[in-house]
DNA sequence: TTAAAACATGTAATTAATTACATGTTGAAA
DNA sequence: TTTCAACATGTAATTAATTACATGTTTTAA
């Protein structure tokens, strides 16, 4: 059973999201606190640098725009070939299982009884945490996917967004099981 | 909604495994394949420089043990200074969410519409990868906690395996009704 | 008996990711 | 009107993680 190492997913990632409308590395980086942050992290410092990456490999170019007086900003485009390269990474296989990192899941694997004292308050401090994060996500959802036309328009979108909130919702369920 | 990184939790899960016996940086590996292996990765690459680093730090010792002929082992154990510091970090709160890598969500995420002809391919091939680890990880549930007893003896491993045999359940759930 | 898999321990090179440093603009609220 | 949050883009330094290199022993199955 093999775990994902990293091959530079992030390009991949930066290409599909530009492939749903152009925008900036800025955009590109408020991205990752919504659906795909669930998923997939990054950060400024990584999105720059690859964008320039994927410039210089003929993947994505950029307009520069003013907003306002002179704020410069970079309004990244997938290029035919940044097209095809995303294209063909979706619909390569997918065979391996997802790197999942927990460090409260851990040091509950280090509580040995079911009688130590550390464990009431371990498992409320999380059921608080994941029952905000479902919230959070039910909203969102309510959001963004008001009707059917908009599930219909971002199909994918709405599969994952779901996936995380059943994620989260068992994750809570689990959680009131164990207290 | 912040997302962990990563602040050298490998050294705690070693002192954490330490804890449970004394064993060599090989076994420490192989239990990464394991339980442990659903909510952190980590190599020998990784392992073995960061005993020594801990030894170095005091807070674990090792012997050297011959096996058969030449073989040699080193047997790694905790001291009262690693002891401190596992129960200090597992006694501290874990505020942060799991920071999940799923390449196939991502890939779903840029699927638009419920009809892309790559759509049922990608949910199949999932659903079998998926399936395949929960089978999985109920014979290891099967086989690790035969009775009550063996439950008492490790509740928080119990726990874990438990939920990542529940995660597997509903993921693949979730891709039956995707499909 | 021999070949392969598993046991056992390391280091080196590369890539990915985080955190910190660095600078400037614009819009909104006090 | 000024100050704070959000917008906007980068680089540098550090740490984490992966992949490859490197070597040798023991057990098991063909």
């Amino acid at each position: 059973m093999d775990i994902i190492g990293q091959r530079n997913r992030l390009q991949y990632i930066i290409l599909g999201l530009l492939s749903q409308q152009d925008q900036t590395g800025y955009d590109l980086t408020k991205a990752f606190e919504h659906e795909i942050g669930e998923f997939w992290q990054a950060s400024h410092s990584q999105i720059y640098p690859q964008l320039q990456r994927l410039e210089t490999a003929g993947d994505i170019t950029h307009q520069d725009q003013i907003a306002g007086e002179k704020l410069a900003k970079k309004v990244y485009q997938l290029t035919a070939q940044g097209q095809k390269k995303l294209a063909a990474w979706v619909g390569e296989p997918s065979p391996e299982l997802t790197a999942t990192k927990d460090e409260f899941i851990l040091k509950l694997y280090f509580i040995k009884s079911a009688n130590d004292p550390r464990l009431g308050p371990m498992l409320q401090e999380q059921t608080q945490l994941h029952a905000e994060q479902l919230t959070h996500l039910q909203s969102r959802r309510a959001e963004v996917f008001p009707n059917q036309a908009a599930i219909d328009a971002a199909y994918g979108h709405y599969l994952i967004l779901e996936h995380a909130i059943e994620r989260e919702k068992h994750y809570v369920e689990w959680l009131n099981r164990a207290q």
